[in-house]
DNA sequence: GTGGAACCGTACGGTACGGTACGTAACATT
DNA sequence: AATGTTACGTACCGTACCGTACGGTTCCAC
């Protein structure tokens, strides 16, 4: 019963009502706000105003629910046109902070964690459609983004690199690091700057994979980590 | 009655008896098996041909009985008595490499999958004693060891950063990368090495975090990672 | 105005689970 | 042997939730 719920509202990619979107909105709230377990039709029907009949009829089952809120959410956060930068190391520098910074923005927002949590608890050692809903609307978009952008600065002679999934998974580990696990488990990160964290990360990552001629930000040392951004 | 249960287990550091741990490993099989809604004080009780009764007697609620199982898991993984290396580069990234080996294979193992799954899904807004006591008991230990190795590191000369904290994270995510959400998320990650990706990680932090005098491992080109390690 | 469709609010059935109680068997202690 | 302890197995209770059904209401078409 689960499969098929899921499987409808993913192939399905037509957006919902206006009511049904403020119903999502109203579930998420709901998940942000309470977890899983609050997350009850009963609640949902009574935070959105909604019937529980109505729930069933939009959305099939519970799982349908949950599954609608992820691809709900992720079509908020797209948007963002790529603006194609000019080219020289400088603007790849900028564009790679920029979309690092916006990662770190978007993996720490509340509704993202709330539905990673969502995804990871209902995951089993077999199947976990929702992650896989989440892997695909959540991580895809902006691996396929950096990894255009990192061949594009190969490709301008700035970036040296064999494998771009490699390349771009390394980019991820230096931005992210543990930051998205710890928060998943509810540790919490006491004023923490993004923009700082992205630059770190991406001039780390230009000494890593820079082209041999213009090897990175000069020679900044790797220690001098602010400790007020930590 | 949540934070009693797990305050108590806390605190009370003692293992448990024989017969006890024979039923936190049966709970663990099951939570593996099934996650967490396969994990029913009456279907523990039954795996473990125990009695409801005594489940409640020793671990006093359900969320104690979940509080044990990640007390129980980590205090299995421990020992790994530290061998204090000699001296010089090449044994420290040798150290380094095994620990960054050892880190991605527990991470990796069924069983931390199962319980760091268990404690994101439990995780709430405001409090998360499970993700607490994970984090304690999971991650404290290795950042620790990792912590000292990185600053004897740096007292030899060999290391130079000025945070060790910040030094150890960036570690951590060249090494970890995005492999334990995805993970966690339902990914399969099919045929990986774990030595392999340890040790392409600790040179590349190597070259990151390295002294001047001995800069890292040669002039091993960044982009060298396999393919089929993906 | 009238019929119908969509929807809200609530109530109901069925089920599953957490937690407790009780009877009984095995074992240790004296 | 008598007795107390521990723990097993099962039965039981209360509750919470999913999914459905039903009456009432609003809104639109004609």
């Amino acid at each position: 019963m689960t499969e098929t719920a899921v499987r409808r509202s993913h192939f399905t990619g037509e957006a919902y009502s206006a009511r049904q979107n403020a119903v999502l909105e109203s579930a998420l709230a709901l998940l942000v706000e309470g977890g899983e377990r609050a997350l009850t039709t009963a609640s949902v029907a009574r935070a959105a105003n909604c019937s529980k009949e109505s729930l069933y009829k939009w959305f099939g089952d519970r799982d349908g629910l949950l599954a609608a809120m992820i691809t709900f959410q992720s079509s908020k956060v797209r948007a963002e046109p790529r603006p194609i930068g000019e080219a020289g190391l400088p603007a790849l520098r900028a564009q790679l902070i920029g979309i690092a910074a916006n990662l770190l923005r978007v993996l720490a927002g509340e509704v993202s964690v709330a539905l990673n949590r969502l995804a990871i608890g209902q995951a089993r050692r077999d199947a976990a459609d929702l992650g896989h809903l989440v892997l695909e609307h959540g991580r895809r978009p902006i691996e396929t983004r950096l990894s255009a952008l990192l061949d594009a600065g190969r490709d301008a002679g700035l970036l040296s690199f064999d494998d771009t999934r490699e390349a771009y998974r390394t980019l991820y580990g230096l931005v992210v690091r543990d930051m998205h696990v710890r928060l998943l488990l509810g540790d919490s990160l006491d004023e923490w700057s993004p923009s700082a964290r992205a630059e770190e990360a991406i001039d780390q990552f230009l000494r890593l994979y820079g082209a041999e001629e213009t090897t990175g930000p000069a020679s900044k040392k790797a220690g001098a980590g602010n400790e007020r951004t930590g």
